[in-house]
Order: C-alpha cells, then sequence, then structure tokens
DNA sequence: GGCAAAAAACGACACGTGTCGTTTTTGGTT
DNA sequence: AACCAAAAACGACACGTGTCGTTTTTTGCC
C-alpha cells in the first residue's frame, strides 16, 4: 500500500534507503548532509525515514573517501590507574561532543608499534597518549606518528621532549605541599616511592628541591627517601614497606610525601598499627585525590590532578592540531594543581623539627 | 641507488607501497594476505618494506570490501566502576589476541541510541554490553541489533530477557555467603545497599531468600534492610549512612552483607567509629574483592567475580556468535563465584543470634 | 495553459583494497 | 637454444559514499 515497493528487511546502503524512502541516492545523500537547495518537506521525509529505520551510513566508505577519519585514537599504559581512567572518560565525552570518536587501545611494551600501526591503519585524526611510558619506545612512536602527518598529545608524561603535551605543574604542585607543610612547622620530609626515571617523577623532585632551598633548607638532609629497600610491586604494598622501614629509623620525618594516594593509605595503615597518631605524630600527604582519600581516618590530604583543566586543555590543542596542516611546532601546556588539606596533615608535633 | 626510483615521503596506499617495494600491486596485496605461489624471497621482501616503512593498508578499504568490520562495539554505562573497568580491560586484551579491534563507549542514558547508530555504522562484528542499563532501553538496542543482524552479549546484567548473556551466579554467590555465615552462628543478617530494580539486585535477594530458608529461617525476619531510609548518592557514603541507622536500631543483626566493597568499608569504618568491634562484635561482608579490600583493618571479606572465567566464556561465545550465521537461540551462561574470607567475617557474638 | 525556476533524478568518478582471470616475464632443465 | 612451469604483472570489478555537472520532472505563478 505505501509507496516503497521494496523493503529489504536491512537496509545496507544509501541505494536502498533511498529506494526505501522513495528518492534517488544524491537526493537522499545531500539531505544527510545538509545541502542546500532542497524542499523542507523532502528533509523532514528523509530524517523521519532515518528515524524510523536507523539507517546510518557506513563509515568505512565515508572514511574511505574523506582524507582523514573522525576518530581520535588514544594509547592507555593500563585500565589499573584510576586517575588515568578518569582523564580518558572525561576525554571520550568531550571528543564526542565534538563529534570525534574515541579509540581506546592499551599500548603494551612490546607490541606497542602493532598497536600504532592499528590506528595509523584507521587513519585516525590524531593520538594521544595518557600514562607513563618507555620514553624511546614514545620518542619513536611520536617519530612515527609525525612521518605520517598524525598530530599527537601526550598527556602527562611529556617524556623528553619533542612531543606536545599536557600535564600537571608538578613542579609546582611539591612547592605547594612543601611549602604548606613547612608554614606548620615541618622541617624533615620522607619521600615514599616518588623515584624513579618518569619526568612525572623528576618534576616532583624537583619541585620538592625548589621549595626546600627556599625555605633554607638542605635537600639532602630534609628530604629522605628509603625507596630503595624494596621492589615496587602493589602501590599500597609499597607504601607499607616503606613506613615500616622508616619507623625502624632512630630519627624521622614529621611529614611524609606519597607518589600517590595508595602509597599514602598503605603507609598510614602502617602508622597508625605502630601507635603512631595522624596528625598530631606526623603528617601525610597523597596525590591524585581519588575517592580512596575519604575513606581513610582521618581522611588524607593529597593534590588534586585538575582533570577537567587537563582535559579541557587537551580536547582544545586536539581540535586544532587535526584541523590545521601539520606544524613542527611543539605546544606544551602545564595545569596548575591544587592542594586538598584533609586530615592527615597538621602542625609539627613539638619543636622535633630538628 | 636501492631500486626504488620513486620514495614519496609517507605512504598512503598499496599502489604507492608497491611502486616502493619494485612489485606490483597485485602481487604485494597476496603477498600480505598470505596466499600461495609467492617466492620466499618476494615474501621477504615485502615484510622487510613493511616494517621499514610502517605501512599498513588502509582499514577503511578493507573493511569496505568485507561485509563485516573485524571490530567489536562495547557499551559500558560508566567508568568509575573498577569492576566494569577490569572487565572491560581483560576483554580488550583477549579479543585483541584473536585479531579483533575492541572499540568501547560509553553508553549515555540519552544518546543510547546515536552511540548504536555510531557502532552500527562502523559494522561492527558484535556488540557488547558491561554495567547496569535501563531494561526497556537495552531491551530496545538488541532489538535493532537483530534487526541489523549483529550478534549481542550482555555481561552481568542480563535483563528482563531475550539477551545473549554471561554473568556471575549472584543466586549462588549470596547463598554461599549466607551458608558460612550461618554455620558461624549467625542468624540476623543486614543488607547494605542490596535493593533496586537490576537484575544483578533481584538475583542476589533470590539468593538471601534460598539460603535462609534451607538454613529454616525466615526471610522476613532473617533479613533486614534500611535502605529506603536514605538516598543512594555514593556507595561509600551510602554505607555510612546505613551503618549509622543500623547503629540506632535496638535490635542489631549480626552480619552484614554490602552490595560492593565501598558499601562495606562505609559501613565497616562507621561500626568502627562507634566502638564496634569487628568481627568479634559483627560480621561484614563485601562484594567484587577489589584492591581495596585488602585496605581496612581489619581487611575485608569479599565475594571474587572470577572475572577471567567471565571473560574467557563471553570471548568463546562472541567468536562463535560472530563466525556464524546470525540465530534466534539465545545463550545465557552463568559464571561461578567464590568467596575470599578475610577479618571482617568470624563467629557471631555469645549466643546473641536471635 | 504556459513558462520559468526550483527540485529532484541521473550518471559518472574517486577513494583503497581484495580477488580473479589472463597475459607476460623469469628461471631452471633438457 | 628451446621449452615449460612457476612467478609476477596486468587489468578490471566490486564494496558504499560524497560530489558535481547535466538532464528531467515538479512546482508555483501569471
Amino acid at each position: 500500500m505505501a509507496k516503497p515497493r521494496t523493503t529489504p528487511q536491512v537496509i545496507r546502503s544509501t541505494a536502498e534507503f533511498a529506494a526505501h524512502v522513495g528518492l534517488s541516492r544524491s537526493t537522499v545523500s545531500r539531505a544527510l548532509n545538509g545541502h542546500p537547495g532542497l524542499k523542507q518537506k523532502t528533509i523532514d521525509r528523509v530524517q523521519a525515514a532515518l528515524d524510523a529505520t536507523g539507517f546510518r551510513p557506513n563509515a568505512h566508505a565515508v572514511n574511505l573517501r574523506g582524507r582523514r577519519a573522525a576518530m581520535v585514537g588514544v594509547c592507555m599504559e593500563d585500565f589499573r590507574n584510576p586517575t588515568a581512567v578518569a582523564k580518558v572518560s572525561l576525554l571520550q565525552q568531550r571528543l564526542r561532543e565534538q563529534g570525534l570518536t574515541t579509540l581506546i587501545e592499551v599500548l603494551a611494551p612490546g607490541s606497542s608499534r602493532q598497536t600504532l600501526g592499528h590506528l595509523l591503519s584507521l587513519r585516525v585524526g590524531a593520538v594521544v597518549f595518557i600514562g607513563h611510558f618507555d620514553p624511546s619506545e614514545l620518542a619513536a612512536q611520536i617519530d612515527e606518528l609525525t612521518r605520517h602527518s598524525t598530530p599527537h598529545l601526550v598527556i602527562d608524561d611529556p617524556g623528553p621532549g619533542g612531543a606536545n603535551s599536557v600535564s600537571l605543574d608538578r613542579v609546582r604542585a611539591m612547592e605547594l605541599v612543601i611549602e604548606h607543610l613547612v608554614a606548620q612547622g615541618h622541617r624533615s620530609f620522607g619521600l615514599l616511592g616518588i623515584s624513579g626515571a618518569f619526568q612525572t617523577v623528576t618534576d616532583r623532585l624537583t619541585g620538592v628541591d625548589r621549595a626546600l632551598r627556599a625555605a633554607g633548607l638542605d635537600p639532602a638532609v630534609a628530604a629522605v627517601s628509603l625507596d630503595s629497600l624494596h621492589v615496587r610491586r602493589d602501590h599500597f604494598e609499597y607504601g607499607s614497606l616503606l613506613a615500616r622501614s622508616f619507623l625502624a629509623q632512630r630519627r624521622r620525618p614529621t611529614a611524609y610525601l606519597a607518589v600517590n594516594d595508595d602509597t599514602a593509605v598503605g603507609a598510614l595503615l602502617e602508622f597508625q598499627a605502630a601507635g603512631l597518631r595522624v596528625p598530631e605524630d606526623l603528617s601525610l600527604f597523597g596525590f591524585n585525590n581519588q575517592n580512596l582519600c575519604l575513606m581513610t581516618r582521618p581522611k588524607l590530604s593529597s593534590v588534586d590532578q585538575n582533570i577537567e583543566d587537563t582535559i579541557d586543555v587537551s580536547v582544545k590543542t586536539l581540535l586544532a592540531k587535526i584541523g590545521s596542516v601539520v606544524t613542527r611546532r611543539i605546544t606544551t601546556h602545564r595545569v596548575a594543581p591544587h592542594l586538598v588539606l584533609r586530615g592527615t596533615t597538621g602542625p609539627a608535633p613539638g619543636n622535633a623539627g630538628r
């Protein structure tokens, strides 16, 4: 009874769809792509049929015709890092608002080349790296991307250089932490898990150094790290082990700075199990401000990463790079951190500074 | 000096690649796809050039030619649920071993149709749902997938029926928990956050009921829920609120079963803050067996989801469905849970059972 | 009813790949 | 040198889309 004479169960192409609507393929095409010179009634008819059938043009054919896909590849180190997951989650949401699809991949150390090749074969518009990667391997990936004139962006681990990056200003973050604790009377600081070659770590050490010097303290004396005594496997467990080692020391720092919240919580429980009171006997600072911070007693003070700003800047940068021609110009952005003071930080005990 | 006379900076097609190697396009193509009748030396030459240039055939062109893409779409409710993230992480890993790409998307309640359309436009080979979804909306999605003869799989929330599913046997899980606690002398149980319309919840209530009856107890008396007293926002906070409400009761259960670990930890801290000793005064069971369980004192007993089995079965099911023609046959799998006993569970206090 | 303008249809091409049948070249053997 | 089979090259088609110039149909107006 209705117009369409051929009504295939599944519509596979614009040709079939056009036949179903009773229009020509070109008319449907320009209706779908918003070209001018169409009667409003026709546009409505196409739209109605679109809603009714749920037809969507084959993305592969669309992307094959265009030079570049409306996709952004995201390489992650892991799904176990809650902060990285939060970032990719927000990033996907924001990119989708811009009409961009996000293709999330875990970049395994061995098969990173293969994974990147996969993204390149899909002709993604850009590739984003989130997390920690082997510096030389990352540099190779970025080099390959550049050779394929595909823009890239590294979030949080800029690496040795030559990469576009957006990252938290970790130097400033540690300066803020130290400044705050010094103002509270602390003069000796234990570092929990802040060691290694990643720039996310070396930046923090730089910040600690600067702030200590600015306060007239000698970093070699005022900052203590026992990281080398243990092998890092699980963050939480590592925090416990380090705390135990500090407990065995004769003279102990009055404040502790952890590489992340898990490590801080591990240390906190160990200190408390030894009968120490927090924050009366010692102060403790986490990093990342995860939900976990609310689940300890007292609640954990931490550094907030300001993920919203990080992602907003990242998206803006990406859009600019995708839109324009590829330039050799390297862009770098720093996002300001802020401290979240909770129950694990307080004045230094007595005059026990040093 | 070398053979290739034309060496474009970027190789964009097999034609350019073939010219670069000094072979014809068809020869290169059959070398790439492992066709017989080629000299080993030629194959090696192609492979070497492949490694050297990093060229990968345009995936869109490949997928355009084939009927179906070697991609699997994964719809998630959220990235904030650690268990769901763990599942998608393992799923992606396993699917990649099978040569399948995973496209992860968050299915926002409003724009779920649009997101699914996006996956369909990419002609994915299958769509997996992980998490909790609105039943009617999920049913509509599955219906649309079936109309497009695209296989689907729902992990963990089978919904009202008519969907292929792989999920933890939550009925059995709660039976195991109750059986264990009854054997320890517990006769009255508090339910923390186990309420709502999702099947992942109703299944658990069924399990509680069955096990209680089997133990000769009346579920209406032995199982107490105060969920309706509070609005659920954050799991941890909800656990705290519920514990406070139980503390205000005259007669209290001796054992508590939480909907997840976060809720359990919230309750644990509240009970302890009130001076109750765990497990001497009360027992507490979490659900999911996350890392968080190790971060409390005492450590939290919990139900392990057996994610490896879940994903293994899921991958097997998916491969079968992708390979064969679409059938109307619905498949359902249940994965066995197991209990992880830690410090928050013990014998019921005195004879205070009832 | 006629006429011009607007709307729609038509037809063809390009995007990059896999495949297949046919033709040409290569390389080894008699 | 001749021959023959293996190896490579050649040419063409299909996949589904966007676009564009051209032709046909519809619409609106006098």
